[in-house]
This record gives C-alpha cells, structure tokens and sequence, in this order.
DNA sequence: GCCTGATAGTTGCGAATGGCAACCAAAAGG
DNA sequence: CCTTTTGGTTGCCATTCGCAACTATCAGGC
C-alpha cells in the first residue's frame, strides 16, 4: 500500500470537513441576500433551478444525489418564499415542473454584486483557468464517489 | 464581470454540495469500521489527531475552523469509546492534552484494508499526482475561505 | 376494462451536526 | 489582589437529511 497515496487520503477527508463549514457559511450569507427566510440549501437548489431551467422534484434529488423527501421540504420552503412555481406536468398527473419567478431571478440578479465582491476578495488570486480546473476536479471526484 | 466566472462559481458551489454529501457517506461508513458506535464527526477528529499527535481540544477546533463546543462534545465521544485519552496538562491546570489510545490506533490500522478496497474502487483512476493536486486545490481554496 | 407494479411527491420521525451564549475554573498581567 | 483572558463544558436550538410509510398516478400485461 503506498503510504503517501493513503495519507493524501486523509488530509483529503480533513480538508472537505473543512471546506464543508466554510462553504455553508458562505453560502448561507449569499442565500440570506437573495431573501431573508432563504435557507442554505435551498438556495442551492434555487441556483441549480435558474441555471438548468424548469424541471421536477425527482430530476434535482438526482442531480443532488439526495434524498427525494428532502428536496420536497426544500422545494416546499422556495414554494412559500415565492421564488419558484410548480406547474403541474401536462403530461404526467403525479409530477409538477418547478421553475423560478421572477422575483427570484431579480433577487438573484441583484446578488451578483455580492458574489462579486465574494470573487474580488477571497478568489482574486485564483484564475479563471485555475478556478475552472478546481471545479473540474472536484466533479471529477463526485463522479468517482458516484455509487452508480 | 466575466459572466463565465460568475457560471464557473455556480457551479462550484454546487459541486461542493453534493461532495458534501458523498463524503458525509464515505466518512460515516469508515467511522463506522473503526468502531460501531463512532460518529462520522468523530471519525475525523480522531484522524487528525493521530497524524498530528497529541493536541488540546481548542487547537483541534483551530484546524477544523469548527466552534470548540462543538469540538468538546466530539471528544467526549472519543473519550466514551476509549479511542482517546485525556491527561491533564501539566503547563495549564485547565488544558487537557489529548491523545490516541492504542486500541484506537489498533483499530485505525485495520481499516487501512477498507480504505484501500476503496481507493481501488473509486479512485482507481485518480494517479498519485491527480489526488495531490486536488488535495492541494482543496487546501487553497479552504485558505481562500479563512475569514483570518 | 382491471390488476399489478413502478414512480412522483409528501410527510412523520429521528439522528447528526454545529453555532451561540452562558458558565466555571484556572492563568496572566497590571 | 483584582481584572481580563483563555480552555473547556453545557444547554439550547436550527438546519440538514436519511429512512420508511403513505397517497396518487401512470404504464404494461391479461
């Protein structure tokens, strides 16, 4: 077993811990901008809803590799804040499709200059490419932690 | 702004969220190697401290950028299941100095087993370099996200 | 048309996590 | 000494999310 590989592995587990509390906290202010009741993961899912567009509850707990019950709580809390709309499926009476109001995309609009300022402060020494290879990696890792 | 910037940070954010997940699980099932009853939480408090050897509990809560109440209830846990040990520091009447009891480290060593049926499975195709680079991009951003 | 099984979502329940603040005891420095 | 700081513990509470039971709907076979 080579030592260093399993280490690496270690600091690697260390350092998600770590970058867990500290992306929540940063994602739990940009989601109190975008509305003062908005939870964290919600917001995430709101994100993931305006940048794909319109589709069901099943299709996020998928891409969020969650639990499809959760989703619903959170789905539910968007629902109350008005920032998104479920339109029942035409085509399949069970399901709904979700999509964002306009007030959502106003609010998130409104938000890109705190994540401007997010950029410009902590990520200023990062480069696009350097960014944009972090961000490959880690879902490099979560397609090989994917239990298919 | 660079709007492809701002779509790369999106999806960053997004990427974390499920990492946070997957890694949750994988953590919770190696706690759980380790000993039945260790909290995932646990599990990584105890890694730290066998790599890094003996430390007092507000230094854990320092690398974890974790509330040290927070840290106070993990290592009771610890201390409950005998994988770590608590003697008083002698320097400061109100330190404890923790450290890992060889039943713990017994037990860590065997799940080096699990840990490679792991590496092999999902993370076959990562080469030494792959994992260092990423742990390392890992530990950049978290230094980004140190509110210092 | 029915019956059966799969699927979309909701909900109740509970465990894990961790922040905040109040607290105690010991140290440190004037 | 007396005040302030620091190490740790504890109570309280919000968030998150997995599991499982349940309802309603769909789809395929008979």
């Amino acid at each position: 077993m080579n030592a260093t590989r399993s280490q690496t592995l270690g600091t690697l587990e260390h350092e998600v811990g770590v970058v867990i509390r500290r992306v929540k906290r940063v994602i739990g202010e940009r989601a109190r901008a975008v509305h003062e009741d908005l939870q964290p993961a919600s917001y995430l899912v709101l994100t993931y809803l305006e940048t794909t567009g319109a589709c069901r509850s099943s299709a996020i707990a998928g891409a969020f590799d969650m639990d499809k019950g959760a989703i619903s709580r959170l789905v539910q809390h968007l629902d109350e804040l008005g920032l998104i709309e479920r339109t029942p499926d035409p085509a399949d009476g069970r399901a709904a499709l979700l999509s964002v109001t306009d007030d959502a995309r106003r609010r998130m609009a409104d938000v890109q200059k705190h994540r401007r300022k997010y950029l410009d402060e902590r990520l200023a020494d990062w480069s696009d490419e350097d960014l944009r290879a972090f961000v490959d990696m880690l879902g490099r890792y979560n397609a090989s932690l994917d239990p298919d």
